[in-house]
DNA sequence: CCGAGTTTGTTCTCGCAGTCACAAAGTCCG
DNA sequence: CGGACTTTGTGACTGCGAGAACAAACTCGG
C-alpha cells in the first residue's frame, strides 16, 4: 500500500527515521559494554539506562529494525548487537582516509575507537611537503595528490577532513571527484557538495558556544534571584 | 501577556528554541567571515548562503533575538555579530579547562578556534605522572588533583573531557563537585550528571557510523538498480 | 513628497520526534 | 496445565521545527 517502490519481500523495515539512526550507534556501544561484562541478556529498561535514553524511545527505535526481543524476557545482547551492526552496515570494516594531518588529524589517526568499531584508516594525506613520509599511527603520510589513486585502489567511500577551514572546500571537491560519497568534516567551514554526498560536521567551537549560551542564562537567572537583595556591600 | 515571569522591561525575547541556539554560532562564524572580507552589510539570503541554511529559517532564528535588520536593506554585519555574540554570551572570554591530555587533548589545547571564539584555555590536567610538568600549547600540564583549586581560582564553569571512556564518569563527577556546570565530553561514554549541569557529547565513531549507515543504503540501492541487468559477465 | 521596489519579520501549515499507555505475547511457579 | 507476572511492540497524542507565503517597513529615484 506504500508508494510502490518494489522489493517488499523480506525487509519490512526500510526508512529508519534519522533521529533513530543517530541513536543506533549509542545502543550498539551500550550493548558492547554489557557484553564485556558477560551480560548475555537485558531488558529495554536496562539497555536504555546504559545508553542514557528513555526506555520507550529505545523500544520504538529497535522496533524499526524488526522484532528482535522476547516479550517477558528482554533482548539477547549478542543477537541484538549483530542486528544493529548489520543495519548500520558495520559488520565489515569500512576503509577511511584522513586528509590533514595536523594536531587533530594525528589524534584521529591514533584514535582507537575508529579501528575498533567498523572502520579502518587506510591512508593519511597532507599537502605540506614537510609532512611527507612521516609516520603517524603506523601509517606513512602521503601527498594529497595521491588522493584519487588511493580512493580507487582501496575502494574508499568515507573521508575525514581535518584541514584548516580555508582548504576544506578544495579537499571536499577533490574527495567527491575521486568518488568519496560520505565526508566527516572537522573544519569550521560550510561545505558545498553535490546531491548524493553526505556530509556530517563536527565543530568544536560551536559546541562550546552552545554551552556558553546556556551558561550565560544560568548566570543571568542566578543574578535575578539575588536581585531582590541588591547586594552591593563590599564596603566592609 | 506571557507567563508572568518578571522583568518584562527590555528583553522581549527569552526562551530561544534549542535548534536556533545551535545555529547561532554558525551565523556568527559566517558573519565573521563576511567581516574579514570587508563586507559591511548583507541580506538574509546572502548570510543564509554563507551559513548553509534556508533564508526563511535564518530570518526566523534572528527574529528570536529581536529586530536587528532593516527592511529593504538587510543586516549590518558588525552590529548583528555583536548582538549574536551578546546573546550567546561570548562578548567576554570564558575560562575553560581540559582534562585528559592525550592525543586528542593536545589537539584541543592547540586548537586556535577555541581561543579565537570566546574561550580561553586556562589549565590542562592529566592524572598520569609522566605528563606532569610537560608543556603543551604553552601551558604546563598539572595534576588532576588540582582540579577543584583551579576551578575556584579561575572561576571556571566549562570543562572539556578528553580522557578514555572508563575514566570519564569520575572526571565528570569531580568537575561537578568542583563547581563546573557545563561539560563538553569527547569520551565515548554516557555521563550521569545532576540537574543544572549541561553536557554536550562529541563522539567521533558515532558520526562515522551514521555515515556508514547511509553509505550502506546507497550501496544497497545501487545494487538494486543493477539487479535487473544481473551483470555477472567477468568471463571475458 | 510620492510611488515602485526590496527585504525583513511573522503567520500558518505540515511533518517528524518524543512520550504515555496499553494490548500482545511470552515465562514461570504452583 | 493454568493463571499471574513480566516485558516487548505499537497506537494515539502532543509539541517542536522547517518551510512557504505574505504583510509591514524601509530605501531610493524622480
Amino acid at each position: 500500500m506504500n508508494t510502490g517502490a518494489g522489493s517488499s519481500a523480506q525487509e519490512p523495515h526500510r526508512d529508519i527515521p534519522e533521529a533513530t539512526v543517530a541513536r543506533l550507534p549509542v545502543y550498539l556501544r551500550a550493548l558492547t559494554s554489557l557484553a564485556d561484562r558477560n551480560i548475555a541478556s537485558c531488558s529495554s529498561e536496562e539497555l536504555a539506562a546504559a545508553a542514557g535514553v528513555n526506555s520507550a524511545k529505545l523500544r520504538k527505535d529497535l522496533s524499526y529494525l524488526g522484532s528482535y526481543g522476547t516479550r517477558g524476557v528482554g533482548y539477547d545482547v549478542d543477537y541484538l548487537s549483530y542486528q544493529i551492526a548489520r543495519e548500520i552496515g558495520v559488520t565489515h570494516d569500512w576503509p577511511v582516509i584522513i586528509v590533514g594531518i595536523g594536531n587533530l588529524g594525528q589524534a584521529l589517526a591514533n584514535f582507537s575507537g575508529f579501528s575498533s568499531r567498523g572502520f579502518r584508516t587506510v591512508a593519511l594525506l597532507d599537502a605540506a611537503p614537510q609532512m611527507q613520509g612521516r609516520s603517524v599511527a603506523g601509517l606513512e603520510v602521503r601527498p594529497f595528490a595521491d588522493l584519487a589513486e588511493i580512493v580507487a585502489a582501496e575502494q574508499v567511500s568515507i573521508g575525514v577532513i581535518s584541514v584548516p577551514a580555508p582548504a576544506a572546500q578544495d579537499v571536499a571537491d577533490a574527495m567527491v571527484e575521486a568518488g568519496i560519497s560520505s565526508i566527516l568534516n572537522f573544519a569550521p567551514a560550510v561545505l558545498n557538495v553535490p546531491a548524493g554526498v553526505d556530509v556530517r560536521k563536527v565543530d568544536l567551537s560551536i559546541e562550546l558556544q552552545i554551552l556558553a549560551y546556556h551558561e550565560s542564562r544560568k548566570a543571568a537567572e542566578a543574578e535575578e534571584t539575588v536581585d531582590n537583595d541588591s547586594e552591593e556591600g563590599i564596603t566592609a
